[in-house]
DNA sequence: TTCTGTATTGAAACCGCTACCATTTAGAAG
DNA sequence: CTTCTAAATGGTAGCGGTTTCAATACAGAA
């Protein structure tokens, strides 16, 4: 069944049909409800490939990420994304490279001629030349919490480096002040990298320095194996740059019979819902705007795809103090 | 740049391209090199829309989703069918219901014309109506982990009764003689019954009885909660019919001071791998053939799309203990 | 040399929809 | 009752592939 079944059954044509499904107005109301009346009867659905054909795009963007989903903090953020698509009418279609392949090749040759965008996130290997591969294949390319700015391709991120000074002033002014520092700045995570200079630099405005710092990587695991050391350390508060590493280190001290927030302060940073399950771990953490964040990258991208509006190319957000029972 | 652009510069046909493109075999060696050459050399690639009209599909598998997808699990379990999607060269596009809408008319409507076919998985609403409905539009349908049967729908998952009966054997097996069962048996979760019933028949082999059932969601917040009842019960093991639910347990019991499994073992029951970091809670649990079963339904309904293969309706796939520390 | 059969190749129709352009219709103005 | 203009509708050419069917080439057989 297709669209001049349609035009027959509504004694219309094939182009008044498309005229109807296309809202475009030109078609006087009462032909609208007959061909409406119509496609209601006949239970018909255009056939998206045709329209793909004809139109140049498909509604559906891509979403590259370069992440393990089963992580809650990137499953959740997959949500948003997934969510903020369906707001604009679009799809979202992810394939994860899982940051094992080296770039993300493969991911971007499987999704082309299907989706009418990418959105780039997560950590990924030769990003730039990936990029300016998508630039050359005339696609709209968006980035996504990834440090890495490049003309051509809208950029959507929060200001790291604020957000570890929000973090460094806020456990000042909790009154700690043996602050020690958990994060992956040796392995060269920007992302943590920024974070920790900001709360650094805050921290020495009050003439401060971080007392220990403890490289872990950026997960649950290994934070727990700090537990020692952070006990042995002697601070009285410790800012893990994400809060899958707050959370893992919570556990491990709660474990060691420490009390959070008495002994330890633990702050955290990403606000991963999933984590908070009351009444066990309600971790004080830096916020992260996700919703929104991921609701003004699909909005610049489908800008880009179906106007060619020019859009800022770089936004940055503003993180924000949730403070809960770990602070 | 299209096949036309490809055929002149290789100085052949259409029609030959696109036998190459599609190994359709009948054509001359040195012809072949020259057009895959040209293709090289131009950097063509075949628009997929263009494809789909023609071919009548897409590659493209949808999987509609009733649970939260932050969910370490539920993360999983999808990473696992997008895997398997792309061994076959097909892509999965998600569409998460989240479980709110009545069914999920949206989401099968959003990816019609799409996809090639659907995977349903997850708890919903409505779902007779709903396999129902895919059917009725001649589209290919596969039930993952859902206790459904219907004629005409693919269907896999574990029994989930062998499931519960090996769990009360291996308890049993282990000396544990007052066992509790934590699961959501009232609220209806046919999985959850099943488990139930085959971990109670099994015990009732051995002359036992479940010495205390804990009604919880299946989540971890929920069993969090219940730690002091289950120290007050007196048992001596658990039975978590789901690991979020034996993760919140052990975290609860862990903070009170319980040592697990000596004072009391905690066995779950799906093996969320993303939970169990060392050294933390490396939960005993019974495990479920993820990989296999994802693996088993992306080819069925591949099978069903490509070449209407009969395949066997309805696969069901055994679960094995998998011992680690909390038993 | 001519004929027959098979291996290659190409022309054109088609997939279902949109977009451009032409045509018809209706209503207002003269 | 024309004439003119704008609104509504239809015809048809793509979009970029695949597929059917016909045409050609070439080999071996008669």
């Amino acid at each position: 069944m297709n669209i001049s079944d349609v035009a027959k059954y509504a004694g219309v044509s094939k182009t008044t049909v498309s005229r109807v499904l296309m809202n475009s107005g030109l078609v006087k109301v009462e032909t609208r409800d007959k061909v409406l009346k119509a496609i209601r009867e006949m239970n018909y659905v255009p056939n998206t490939s045709a329209q793909m054909l004809a139109k140049k795009h498909n509604k559906i963007i891509g979403v590259i990420c370069g992440y393990d989903v089963s992580d809650p903090f990137f499953g959740a953020m997959n949500n948003y994304i997934f969510d903020a698509c369906r707001k604009c009418g679009y799809l979202a279609l992810f394939a994860s490279s899982n940051g094992e392949s080296d770039g993300c090749d493969d991911e971007i040759a499987m999704l082309y001629g299907k989706v009418d965008g990418y959105i780039l996130c997560g950590q990924k290997n030769n990003l730039p030349k990936n990029v300016e591969k998508i630039i050359d294949m005339k696609m709209p390319v968006a980035l996504f919490k990834i440090k890495y700015v490049k003309k051509g391709a809208i950029s959507v991120d929060i200001d790291n480096r604020k957000g570890g000074e929000l973090a460094a002033e806020y456990l000042y002014g909790k009154g700690y002040r043996k602050i020690g520092y958990m994060g992956s700045v040796q392995s060269g995570f920007q992302e943590s990298c920024e974070r920790h200079d900001g709360f650094a630099e805050a921290l020495s405005q009050h003439g401060l320095k971080i007392k220990m710092y403890f490289e872990a990587k950026r997960d649950n695991r290994t934070a727990y194996k700090f537990a020692d050391k952070v006990i042995k350390s002697g601070v009285d508060a410790v800012f893990c740059d994400t809060d899958m590493m707050a959370y893992g280190l919570v556990y491990a001290l709660q474990k060691k019979g420490i009390s959070i927030p008495k002994d330890i302060a633990v702050l955290g940073f990403d606000d991963v819902h999933f984590l908070n399950f009351e009444p066990a771990v309600l971790l004080s953490t830096v916020s992260q705007p996700m919703q929104k964040m991921a609701s003004c990258i699909v909005k610049a991208i489908i800008g880009k795809i179906e106007d060619d509006i020019p859009y800022g190319e770089s936004q940055v957000f503003d993180c924000r103090i949730v403070e809960r029972e770990t602070t």
